[in-house]
RNA sequence: GCCGUUGUAGCUCAGUGGUAGAGCACUUCCUUGGUAAGGAAGAGGUCAAGGGUUCAAUUCCCUUUAACGGCUCCA
């Protein structure tokens, strides 16, 4: 006998062999039924397979992330089955579950797969679904592995066992289908009862561009077409919060063909918040220290050699244009410009810590299949700025600005982000990183050091670094699951002495300073694209581009509108009059899709008061209020930036 | 940059080898209405661009371009 311990700490006893689901059964029939794989020991396995000693036992179902993780990969083994039988001598690369659903990729040989074929192979997934086959493990020689594939002649699979050694080897199979494959997958097939293939992709085999591309083809599945169907309609309310379709629908940005792609054009409704963001970007770094600068968009080649940004980078910056026998970049990047302003008079100690900002003008010549709305753009405004100090000035430096970050991210109630510690590669040093170890080491070591000491939560990547040092990135999710970093906080050990900036220390010796580059703000493209998803369109007040409108209940009304809103427009309140030939339901409708936070309805009653019928956006009626009560309200919403 | 899909009115989208249609938006008129769509009439398109096949191309083919879904990249 072998005693299994439950999570709720229970310990039940079985005879040496028992499986997790036979426990299962042992429970309830009911749970037996849900359970698609179990955790041993913290090690997640087949719930079919035998267990033989004492064993924490976690049955895992659809709600563990695990167990879902294990039916969507057994769904990428139906889908590949269903793709064998439709596209006999597909050779397969490899099947993993993905945050929603699954992918396999895929050699098809000369054969192509379409959006047509998709449905099709739906159809016999769920056929091959209902035939209820196991999902069966066998343990392979390796020898006898190579062997079955040879035979095959899959490459791809003889690339993978060529990573493998003896006795690790095991073999899936279910219904006609065998796959080399770890596990676990769950009991048997009749599991997947919702099945839909979302997309067909090329993907670069093992994600190196030099590779063949490979067909990838993505899927997800339910256990039942409820759960399902209330995915798509979940994805469905996603889109309508994609800032691309919110921009354009509000008038925030366009993009046009004559102007370039990447190049957003921002409207007078996009204007007004990136005024408001400049305000409040202006506010905070003068309250903070900094000096603000301007600098051109565009300098010559030997500052950029300087830099170091050419000619490596220069691949991500437009060609340069020749002038006087001289070439000149479009900047990707403000630091080299700041470095300038530093170093045009001499500094001392004590003009450090010497902070530089700049809302500045960048151009990257992003790939063409990357960009992404105002995600990824070509033209995009730096929320900049570049601390110039000692090394012991740095970690109050540091920290100040990360506590500048948390200050943003309250105001605009960002929550979902993870806060990514990007170190560099020791094996790329010299190519794609600055080839100073100790730097590295001990910069990385500061960095760690701010974000333990100020208790922030963060993860740990390698190479992610800038080639001029670590850095803290800031990562979000669109709305439709990619990630950006939204904001960036640096740490630059080797710009300053290529530009050989100094300073004086105290003992009248040359040093050379740190240098921190930041943008809590990240960019106004990058910003505002997130902050339309964020917000799906409903702008706080403060940002809001109209923020009132008023609406009068007929023509008669419109002259007291028109006061109305002139005195709102006095008090720096963006205020408009729908004076349009329509009825007071149309123009709330229509007041209401534009996202404006507050219409004021005004008749014969309110004019005769001087008053005003509040309605918020997405609340409705707020009831009538003096011009004055609403506007002090309004004013004081405004200057605590509040969310609502 | 690579693989795939798409491009018809300002927007959302039908449609066709014989040079185009709806709803919303827009203009004008009627209506003056109290908290999410009042009515009527009208105007609006080189069917992404270029080339080819054809008696005839918005429709079929090729190229280019842009967007979209991924991959790669992302200072």
């Amino acid at each position: 006998m072998i005693n299994i311990t439950l999570p709720d700490g229970a310990v039940r006893q079985y005879e040496k062999g028992v499986s997790a689901l036979d426990i299962a059964k042992s429970i309830s029939e009911g749970l037996a039924r849900k359970v698609l794989a179990a955790s041993i020991n913290g090690q997640v396995r087949d719930a079919t397979r035998p267990i033989n000693e004492d064993a924490f036992l976690k049955l895992l179902t659809w709600s563990d992330g695990d167990g879902k993780n294990t039916f969507w990969h057994s769904s990428a083994h139906l889908m590949a089955e269903a793709v064998e039988t439709m596209f006999p001598g597909v050779k397969f690369w490899v099947g993993p579950p993905v945050e929603n659903g699954f992918y396999y990729d895929m050699d098809l040989g000369d054969k192509k797969m379409s959006e047509e074929d998709l449905v099709a192979l739906e159809k016999k997934m769920n056929e091959l679904a209902k035939k209820n086959s196991a999902y069966i493990r066998k343990e392979i020689p390796k020898e006898e592995a190579v062997k079955y594939f040879s035979e095959k002649g899959d490459e791809y699979k003889l690339d993978l066992l060529s990573n493998l050694n003896d006795g690790e080897i095991t073999f899936y199979t279910q219904g006609d289908f065998t796959d080399l494959c770890r596990g676990p997958h769950i009991p048997n097939t009749s599991f997947i009862k919702a099945i839909k293939l979302t997309s067909i992709a090329g993907a670069y085999w093992k994600g190196n561009e030099k590779n063949k591309m490979l067909t990838r083809v993505y899927g997800v599945t339910y256990p039942s077409q409820k759960e399902l169907d209330e995915y798509l309609a979940m994805m469905e309310e996603a889109k309508k919060r994609d800032h691309r379709k919110l921009g354009k629908e509000l008038g925030i940005f366009t993009m046009d063909d004559d102007v370039g792609p990447g190049l957003p054009l921002w409207m007078p409704n996009g204007t007004v918040i990136i005024e408001e963001l400049e305000k409040l970007a202006k506010e905070t770094e003068l309250a903070a220290g900094y000096k603000r600068v301007v600098t051109p968009h565009i300098a010559k080649e030997s500052m950029y050699l300087t830099s170091g940004h050419l000619p490596y980078y220069a691949d991500s910056m437009f060609p340069p244009m020749e002038m006087d026998g001289e070439k000149y970049y479009l900047k990707a990047m403000n630091c080299p410009h700041h470095h300038k302003i530093f170093d045009a008079e001499p500094k001392s100690y004590k003009d450090l810590p010497y902070r530089l900002a700049e809302y500045g003008t960048c151009y990257r010549y992003e790939q063409s299949g990357e960009l992404f709305g105002l995600m990824r753009v070509r033209c995009l405004h730096m929320n900049d700025a570049h601390i110039y100090c000692t090394k012991e000035q740095f970690y109050d430096e540091f920290k100040a600005v990360n506590e500048m970050y948390l200050k943003y991210f309250k105001i605009f109630g960002i929550d979902k982000y993870v806060m990514r510690l990007s170190l560099h590669s020791p094996e790329k040093l010299g190519q794609k990183y600055v080839d100073e170890p100790e730097l590295w080491k001990e910069t990385e070591a500061l960095v760690r050091d701010v974000l333990i000491k100020t208790n922030t939560p963060f993860v740990e990547v390698q190479d992610e670094a800038a080639f001029y040092g670590p850095k803290i990135d800031v990562q979000i999710w669109s709305i439709i699951g990619r990630e950006f970093t939204l904001a960036t906080n640096q740490v630059d050990f080797a710009q300053g002495r290529r530009f050989k900036l100094e300073f004086t220390n105290q003992d009248n010796k040359a040093e050379t300073p740190l240098i921190i580059h930041r943008a809590p703000l990240g960019t106004h493209e990058r910003f505002i694209g997130f902050l339309l998803e964020h917000y799906a369109g409903k702008f706080p007040l403060w940002l809001a581009p109209v923020q009132v409108k008023v609406l009068p209940i007929s023509d008669k009304f419109i002259d007291y509108a028109k006061s109305v809103s002139d005195k709102l427009k006095k008090a720096d309140i963006r205020s408009e009059v729908d004076d349009r030939n329509e009825k007071i339901g149309k123009k709330i409708r229509d007041t209401e899709l534009m996202r404006v936070p507050y219409m004021l309805v005004v008749g014969e009653k309110e004019m005769n008061e001087n008053k005003v019928a509040v309605r918020r956006q997405g609340k409705g009626d707020m009831g009538v209020k003096t011009v004055d009560e609403f506007l002090t309200n309004a004013i004081e919403e405004i200057k605590d930036r509040r969310e609502e």
